[in-house]
RNA sequence: GGAGGAAUGGCAGAGUGGUUGAAUGCGGCGGUCUCGAAAACCGUUUAACUUUAAAUGAAAGUUACGAGGGUUCGAAUCCCUCUUCCUCCGCCA
C-alpha cells in the first residue's frame, strides 16, 4: 500500500508511476476524499476535546454537589455527541473509499526499474552458460517423463483435475531431492528455514498484496481462508504487526511449501508438463531489510537464486523487468529464466522482487533504530524463488537428457538421490 | 467436542465508572558519585493520526489497556459478540 500522505503530496509523481505500469488511478477523487477526510477529522477532534473537558467538569460538579449545573452540562454533551456521531459517519465513509482506492493501487516502480510498456522491453542483465546443444533430437520433459514412467498426468486429473501432477518412483524422489538440495543450499547461505502453514487468512493475504485485488487467482478453502499461492505470503507475514530491532536486520528466511494457484485466465498456456500447475512446490526466499540496504539485498538474493541454478548446471539468464511488467507489490524485479529445450527459449524459474515498504505498510512491519532515528519506520520486504521445484525438474530432465532417453542426474543432486546417477525407464 | 480461567506499556504486575496514558518493580536511556566499574540516588522511557511551527528536535489536540459493538455526560473498569492463550475431560495423526 502506498503512503496516503505521499500520494496526496506527490500526485504528479503518482500519475507518472501509474502510467508507467499501464494503469490509472482516480486522482481527482482521491485528492478530494483526502481533503474532506482531514477536515472531518478536525471537526470530530474539536468536538471530542469539548466533550472531554465537559465530562471532566461534570465530574467535579457532582463531587461539589452542584447537581443542577451538572445536569445542564449533560444535556449539552448529549448534543455534542450527536454532532460527533454525524461527522464520524461521514468520516468512516470517506475512509472506506480511500482505503478501497489505495489498497487497489500497485507499488511505485523504483529508480532501478527500467521504463517500458511490456515484457518485450525487459532488459537482459546477465547470462550464465549457453543453450544446451544435442547431437540428437531432444524431447520435451512431458514426453520423457511419460516414457520413463515418472509422470502420470492422466491419473492426476482423475484424482483432482487437469493441471495437477502425479509423480512416481524416481520422479517423486527427484522432487524430494530438489527440495532438500535447495533448502540445504540456502541454509548454508545463511537463510533461516521455516515450516509454515499452507493455508492463510485474509489479513495475511492482504498483507502481501494478493487481496483484495487478486482473489480470483487464489484457491478458496473456507470463509476467509485461502491456500497459499507462494510461501512469500506466510514468510512475510511472520512479522505482521511487529516492530523489529535494527540489529536483527536483515532477516533471511526460507521455506519449502506447496503453492496453489487458480491460473484463471491462463487457459491454453503451458498446458503440457510441469510448467503451469494448480499445485506446485517451491522453495522461497524472503528478506526483511533496512530501506537503505534493500537494493543491495535484492542484488544479492538474485545472485543466490542464480547460484542454485549454476550448482545444478542449468543455463540461465537474468532479466530486469520493466515498469510495465513488474508485479503489483514490487518496485523492482529480476526474473531468472532457465533454458528449456522444448520451448527453444528461456523460461521463468525464479522471480526476485524488492517490495520496498509497500507490503510492510499493509502488514504493519516496522523497525526501531534508536541510534539513527527516533520512532519507528517500515522495513523493506523482498522475496524470490529459490527455486520453483517443478520447473527445475523440467529443466533438468530436458537439459540432462541422453540419446537413449535416460536422464543424467546433476552431480550436486546425486547424494540427494541416494547415489543414483541416471534415471532410466522404470 | 464439553467445563472453567485469562488477555493492561519492552517484561512482570496494580488498577471495578470521573485529572489513569495508566501505580509499583525490572529492563532501557541520561545524569550525580567514582581513577573506572558496581551499588546507591535523581531524572527519563508507547504508538498512530490531525493542526500549527518547522525541518528530523517541538507544541497543542484526538485515538488506542486482545478485536468489534453496546450502556453512560464520562469506561482499562459495566454488558454483548468474536479471537487468542492456559487448565481439566473426551477424541485422535
Amino acid at each position: 500500500m502506498l503512503d496516503s500522505k505521499f500520494v496526496r503530496e506527490n500526485p504528479d509523481l503518482v500519475d507518472k508511476a501509474m502510467a508507467s505500469r499501464n494503469t490509472t488511478w482516480p486522482r481527482q477523487e482521491f485528492l478530494e476524499l483526502e481533503q474532506s477526510r482531514r477536515e472531518l477529522i478536525g471537526q470530530v477532534e474539536e468536538l471530542q476535546a469539548k466533550r472531554n473537558a465537559s465530562s471532566k467538569e461534570i465530574g467535579s460538579l457532582m463531587k461539589a454537589g452542584q447537581k443542577d449545573e451538572a445536569g445542564k452540562m449533560r444535556e449539552e454533551v448529549v448534543k455534542i455527541n450527536e454532532a460527533i456521531e454525524g461527522f464520524n459517519f461521514q468520516l468512516s465513509e470517506v475512509e472506506e473509499k480511500l482505503h478501497h482506492i489505495l489498497s487497489g493501487m500497485p507499488n511505485i516502480p523504483g529508480e532501478h526499474c527500467p521504463l517500458g510498456k511490456d515484457e518485450t522491453e525487459n532488459v537482459e542483465v546477465f547470462k550464465w552458460g549457453e543453450p544446451t546443444q544435442f547431437d540428437f533430437e531432444p524431447k520435451a520433459h512431458w514426453d520423457l517423463g511419460d516414457e520413463l514412467g515418472i509422470f502420470d498426468f492422466e491419473r492426476a486429473s482423475k484424482i483432482a483435475m487437469s493441471r495437477f501432477a502425479l509423480l512416481g518412483g524416481l520422479g517423486a524422489k527427484l522432487e524430494r531431492a530438489l527440495i532438500n538440495f535447495m533448502l540445504d543450499f540456502l541454509t548454508k547461505e545463511g537463510f533461516k528455514e521455516w515450516w509454515p502453514p499452507a493455508i492463510a487468512n485474509a489479513d495475511t493475504l492482504f498483507g502481501t498484496g494478493q487481496l483484495p485485488k487478486f482473489e480470483e487467482d487464489l484457491f478458496h478453502v473456507d470463509k476467509g481462508m485461502y491456500l497459499i499461492p507462494t510461501a512469500e505470503v506466510v514468510l512475510t507475514n511472520i512479522h505482521r504487526d511487529e516492530t523489529l530491532s535494527a540489529e536483527d536486520l536483515p532477516l533471511w528466511y526460507t521455506a519449502f511449501t506447496p503453492c496453489f494457484r487458480e491460473e484463471a485466465g491462463s487457459a491454453g498456456r503451458d498446458t503440457r508438463g510441469l510448467i503451469r500447475l494448480h499445485q506446485f512446490d517451491k522453495v522461497e526466499m524472503v528478506k526483511f531489510a533496512k530501506p537503505e540496504d534493500s537494493d543491495n539485498q535484492l542484488d544479492h538474493m538474485t545472485k543466490q537464486a542464480g547460484l542454485v541454478l549454476e550448482t545444478l548446471g542449468l543455463p540461465y539468464r537474468i532479466i530486469n523487468l520493466v515498469t510495465g511488467d513488474i508485479g503489483f507489490s514490487a518496485r523492482q524485479t529480476f526474473d531468472l529464466e532457465v533454458w528449456l529445450p522444448s520451448y527453444n527459449d528461456y523460461k521463468e524459474i525464479s522471480s526476485c522482487s524488492n517490495c520496498g515498504d509497500f507490503q510492510a505498510r499493509r502488514a504493519n512491519i516496522r523497525y526501531k533504530d534508536p541510534e539513527n532515528f527516533k520512532g519507528t519506520r517500515y522495513v523493506h520486504t523482498l522475496n524470490g524463488s529459490g527455486l520453483a521445484v517443478g520447473r527445475t525438474m523440467a529443466a533438468i530432465i530436458e537439459n540432462y537428457q541422453q540419446a537413449d532417453g535416460s536422464i543424467k542426474v546433476p552431480d550436486a543432486l546425486v547424494p540427494y538421490m541416494g547415489g543414483i546417477e541416471y534415471i532410466t525407464a522404470q
